[in-house]
Order: C-alpha cells, then structure tokens, then sequence
DNA sequence: TTGACTTATCGTATATCTACGATATGCGAT
DNA sequence: ATCGCATATCGTAGATATACGATAAGTCAA
C-alpha cells in the first residue's frame, strides 16, 4: 500500500496478508467460485458471467495469479485458469493457525468487571 | 476502494471480501495473533509490541473492529481489545466453503493435452 | 481544577487499488 | 501475409489505504 511498512513485520504475516488480500475484492471472491465449481475456465468465460470489463478481469486475475492461488494453461489464444489447490489448502491451514478458530472461546474469561463500563462502544 | 462496483456482487462474496480486507496488512494480522495470545490487549500496548506509530495502531484497529472482529472493553482511561471469536469462526467456516479447500483435488484431470504447451508461463 | 496519561480523530502526503478504453500481442484459420 | 478472435498490458482518472504528527477528548489521581 501507501508508503507500507511491510518490511518491519514477520514474513509469515506479510505472507498471510498478501493472501487475505488477494481475497480482498469480490470479484476474485466470484472468480474463485466459479474455478471451484467448473474446476477450469478461461478468461472470455470468467468476463461473461462478472459485471466488470474485460481489462478489468484480467487484472483480477492477474493479482490472483500473482499470490499464487491460480494455474494457468494456454491452450491455442485461450488462457484457461484453474485453482491451485494445494497452495490455497497451506494458506488455509496457515490462517486456521493465525485465526485460530480450534481454540476455545475466552468470552467466559472477559466478563466486564463491575467498575468498567463502557464508554464509546 | 476506488470507483468501486461491489454492489454488483452477490452479498455474500461482498462480506467475505469485506473479511479478507481486514486481514489484508501484516500489522492486522500481528494485532489478531496478540489478541489470540494474550486474550486481551489494550492499545497502548499493541503500540509498543508494534513499528508503527499510535494513530497509526488505532487507525488498524479500527479497521478490524469494523468490520466486526473485535470486542472492545473500555476500563478507565484503556481500551481493552478482545477477538470476536464468534465472528472469526463464522467468517472461517464461509471461507472454508468458498475456497472449497475440503474438496479433491483435480490437477489430476486437468494434465495439459498434448497439443497446449504453455506461452507465457 | 489541574496535570499526567490513554486513545481516537483530524489533516495531510503519498502510494496503491479499481475500473475502463485503447492498444499490443499471440494464435489459428484462410 | 492477413484476418478475426482472445487476452494481456498501457495509460489514466478517481477513490481508497497507509502512515504520521498534531490535536481533541476522556479518565484518574492529586
């Protein structure tokens, strides 16, 4: 982003925020369903079915590609793009990791002591 | 972001775009391993454990609270951060669904035929 | 009330994102 | 070689994100 500080933090968040954020836009949130549901789509049949140019797609799926998450075959004048699933499972994973989800939920532990309440929420 | 066409998008690829934005900056997702480490942390604190300045850290907080993340708990002059862990694990589970990560995977039947060899990869 | 402390917000500069038309590039067919 | 199709890239405009200093606003103690 603007004048990002990336370099100051931990690569495996660096690397966990770079795969949020190819996931961050709708649009390659639609992308990625309809790869999952047609296992293997090219770019003109990606452009038919989202509300966007083709310029447009094209760059989405560039940044896709970029974070990894794509296989891309060319078949004639045809850039047919499917998942890489196996990338996207160790993204997954990592984020349960980070997210962690499994763990139990500490709401319990956080009751409000009786002298604090609050102010601007 | 800019001249954007979210609204176009079905509701559900708009949340979870809205989610993955929020995790898209290695700051957030340093902020959310904190919270799931310590359970609560107050801001001033992430600002220590963190390169960057307070406005800075408050401005990433509320970004993650936001969208819905966070819990906040206010105790004299502190703000008190906890995870949202109800939210997380829904969120989670609607990523799991669209990224589709429990599914075979199909490289298997998309081995490239003998007449496409790749162009620009 | 004053002062020290904590946090949110404002204002601002810069960089990146989004979107599209226009164009370039590559492929296959004629 | 030329044409038509498919896709990537370029150039650009406008919106959003990032980062920080300065400031506002609220809390607690003295």
């Amino acid at each position: 982003m603007a004048n990002t500080k990336h370099a100051l933090f931990p690569e495996e968040q660096v690397s966990l925020a770079a795969f949020a954020g190819a996931l961050a836009h709708p649009a390659r949130i639609a992308i990625i369903g309809l790869l999952q549901e047609r296992k293997e789509v090219c770019c003109g049949d990606i452009v038919k079915e989202l509300p966007l140019a083709q310029a447009t797609v094209s760059q989405h799926l560039k940044a896709l590609d970029k974070a990894g998450l794509l296989h891309l075959r060319e078949c004639g004048p045809k850039a047919c793009y499917s998942l890489n699933c196996e990338a996207i499972r160790s993204f997954c994973h990592s984020f349960q990791c980070t997210l962690g989800t499994d763990q139990a939920d500490h709401s319990a532990e956080l009751e409000p002591a009786a002298d604090c309440a609050n102010r601007r929420s």
